[in-house]
DNA sequence: CGAGACGTTGAAGGTCTTCAAAAGCGGTGG
DNA sequence: CCACCGCTTTTGAAGACCTTCAACGTCTCG
């Protein structure tokens, strides 16, 4: 089996200006100083697809944004039962300023390649930089939209506009991610069990309306990590008003 | 009937120092520099219980934070199903920066005095004050730790509990402001309906669990607008674990 | 007092869960 | 290669929980 984790330590590091997230990540205001003090400090670290990458609770070592890969932020209660609170794609940032403990779990649904930094450290750059300081706060403030929509979703959607819905949001950010792409293919990383977590349904109600989406037209092609949506606008009305949108 | 919304200027206004809130407001890490330059911003508004302090898609002309009162804040399906994400009480902040649209309903559950701004001059207040852009972070990131627990609620726990966790949430935030009180009195400025709307449940369904809870003594003295918690770990534990924890 | 809003309670019904069984997929080893 | 094992997925049937619809009770305020 390969080691879970790895760090590279910066110096063999790519530049920063080569970086796919530059546009996107923590770093996306920061003039030409305030980069090369990130540059200076960042380190690389690589999960294997199914580790965790931290327990609630459990003390942080690291913060930073991911690169490649998805990862799953939940929570999980002492009869078992869990709650994912979103995904994490590359851009992403993972880890909480001015915070010791992680207050969820974090687990690699890919491989993933991280961009990041020793807490101290972060901490120390965020006092002096202020386009990152800045920038860190539009990113909360937008997670916090997000996590906002998906409470409405939650609380006041069926199980089939559930799906819908997340279908919908991974179709978004896979779009944004790769903008060349024009097939309706949708890859699904995320087991059934997976989906239930974040959906709040169980594995068997998800498993449900896939048959009953297929059955009727809404998608086509269903395997087990890829579906393809023939027509988006449609999946986005079944997703019913307001489906949550991507950051 | 009263005006639903007042201004009030700087200058007539009391000083910094006398304030309620200062120690858990926007303004609370912040040194005797930046706080004076607060202190000449700042506006109070008033709001009548029962008024929309904003609707999704207005354009904002104020941001600031609860000194006393109460209000919600939710969002509307077009089919008219309701969401509420949270409850403003004193300290709290209300608006965006930087952003001019409001996502959200804002409404005043009882009469509400705010202490705040006019969004560009608070816009650049965070750019000149650190210590205030700092505070603004931290309480954003503890609003979306909130965000993230709620959502456990909503998705994963019963009525009961859910009904339990927010009696919990209420009571535990009341004894934060009031921490004299040692009465197991808990007011309660919702309506049924309004509650239902927080915890995704219909009214109907809440007025049963409030029954099933009075008549298994966990709580006593239901009333309209107020119950007394005989005992708050019972509650506690009837919430199920992890009850989303007060801020 | 009377009107209107809010709250309680009952009965019927729908959606999702739970429990259960079987099929599909992917890897391992004889 | 194929049988076997574990894990995931699908599908069915029964049942729980919450909603919906409806009626009635209670509070408040002009």
């Amino acid at each position: 089996m390969r080691d879970t984790i790895q760090t590279l330590l910066a110096g063999d590091l790519p530049r920063c200006a080569l970086c796919q997230i530059k546009s996107i990540g923590i770093c996306a205001n920061s003039g030409e100083e305030e980069l090369s003090w990130l540059e200076d400090a960042k380190l690389y670290r690589r999960y294997c697809a199914g580790s965790m990458i931290t327990f609630a609770g459990d003390r942080l070592d690291y913060v930073g944004s991911i690169m490649t890969g998805i990862a799953s932020i939940g929570g999980t209660r002492e009869d078992g039962r869990r709650q994912t609170y979103g995904v994490l794609m590359p851009g992403d940032f993972l880890g909480r300023p001015g915070r010791a403990i992680s207050s969820f779990d974090i687990e690699a649904i890919t491989d993933i390649e991280l961009c990041g930094f020793k807490p101290a450290v972060f901490d120390n750059l965020l006092d002096k930089a202020p386009q990152l300081h800045a920038r860190m706060l539009e990113m909360t403030l937008d997670e916090l939209d997000a996590a906002r929509a998906w409470m409405l979703m939650l609380g006041r959607k069926t199980a089939r506009e559930k799906l819908c819905s997340l279908l919908v949001y991974l179709l978004d950010r896979q779009m944004r991610l790769d903008e060349t792409q024009t097939t309706p293919l949708l890859r699904l990383p995320l087991t059934r069990e997976r989906i239930g977590d974040f959906l709040a349904l169980t594995l068997e109600t998800v498993s449900r309306q896939f048959s009953a989406l297929k059955r009727d037209g809404i998608i086509q092609d269903l395997e087990r990590h890829a579906v393809s949506i023939p027509d988006p606008a449609r999946l986005r009305q079944e997703a019913g008003t307001d489906p949550f949108h991507a950051r």
